[in-house]
DNA sequence: CTTGGATTAATTGTATACAATAAAGCTCAG
DNA sequence: CTGAGCTTTATTGTATACAATTAATCCAAG
């Protein structure tokens, strides 16, 4: 992708994220265009980018409207990244070198840095994490398992489940990632496999907790004043 | 995608499976066109899903390729296949109903029929397997892993595997969807996950052994006088 | 010869007009 | 009222022209 088509992949998928569409809102190419500044061949582009990410679906009239996101999917989401990122882990730690491993540690330390402040840069917290994520995922050396990931990755839900974390979740998330760094210190697949599915699960909790009771069967933004 | 992109992505997606276009061959947008006897615009379009399909790659100057599979790639597919897969299996034996099971079976032996006949009747084969995959990862009732699983479903390595079975082959392929039908007969998921992913695996090993020292690190069509 | 850089050609990206299709509204028979 | 079928409107699909970008060529300086 480039200029135009970028441009309308991040303003419609921001929109999703920040909540100013909500789900199940019809997208249409023109309107689309109209708020991103470009014409409709772009925003087809980014619409079919979107909907590759599940942010996005198409009805069979080729009609495209926000995802909606049960808890249900989230649920689905979380169990499948656990399964893969999993596997990723096993599989880094077979091929792990010591470059990386100083690479880790130093992405785990700026996080740690970030979560110590007060109140914590979560901001700082999210790149680093999927700094640390990226690089696992890279030392698997998958490119399938890459591309699959991805997806799986770039989802809203786990964007603002870090948004609700306490100081706690924050330090667990830290531990967890200093585990892995043992595991792969050690060459220890199964180890570092466990770690990681545990991580995302206690991830999918962390969410699943924070959105109890407010969102029954569907998983939502805020949207408006409640 | 509708008449035209659709041709386009048949179309495409034909000459790349039939050797028609070889592993690096470039693929020009007005050639594809013209090839295609569309105008460029389904094209791009057919050329975004075939390198979501892993078919084709794009260079960082956004210049399209047909994708070269080396046998790490293809392994690489079919572990992920298999750990998704038998996923699926197990999802979909949680929940399992009587009419799926039937469906499978009468499907199961629309495949016994198919290679039993002499000779095979592969392309009867591969549809009926097709579908007997896709009633199992249907009743697993992950949309996500549905889509997961499509793009490595499609790929040519696995079309073209079964262009190599033997008779033997084909029994196994025959049995073990049986079994599979058994495990879900008992609603036992761990089973069906084992019988599922020994029965990937199976199938990699038939392309493996296929393939053996003809590519040696690379899985291409076969390319002319060389 | 080789190499750096400017020029040219080839290729992809974007905008826009028009065609095809699906949704919505409307009319009128029952 | 109701709903089947036509008409109208809205929306997406396709083609094409043009802009932007990348790759290839060529020429001159070393």
């Amino acid at each position: 992708m480039t200029k135009a088509s970028d441009r309308a992949y991040d303003t419609i998928r921001s929109m999703i994220l920040s909540g100013e569409l909500s789900s199940g809102d019809a997208l249409r190419e023109e309107a689309l265009a109209q708020v991103c500044g470009v014409s409709r061949t772009p925003v087809r582009e980014a619409l079919r980018q979107l909907e590759a990410d599940l942010l996005v679906r198409r009805t069979e009239s080729q009609r495209s409207y926000v995802a909606d996101w049960s808890l249900d999917d989230v649920s689905d989401a979380f169990e499948l990244r656990a399964m893969l990122e999993g596997h990723a882990a096993k599989r880094a730690a077979e091929r792990m070198t010591d470059e990386v491993i100083r690479e880790l540690t130093s992405c785990n330390k700026a996080i740690f840095a970030a979560i110590s402040k007060s109140p914590p840069d979560v901001a700082t917290f999210l790149d680093r994490n999927r700094e640390f994520h990226a690089l696992v995922l890279d030392t698997a050396g998958s490119r399938r398992l890459t591309g699959l990931l991805t997806a799986l990755i770039e989802q809203p839900v786990v964007w603002r489940t870090a948004q609700h974390y306490d100081p706690e979740a924050f330090e667990c998330s830290y531990r967890e990632h200093a585990d892995l760094v043992a595991a792969f210190e050690r060459r220890d697949g199964a180890w570092a496999q466990s770690v990681m599915a545990g991580h995302i699960r206690r991830a999918f909790h962390a969410y699943a907790d924070a959105h109890k009771g407010l969102n029954k069967g569907q998983a939502e933004p805020e949207r408006g004043a409640a």
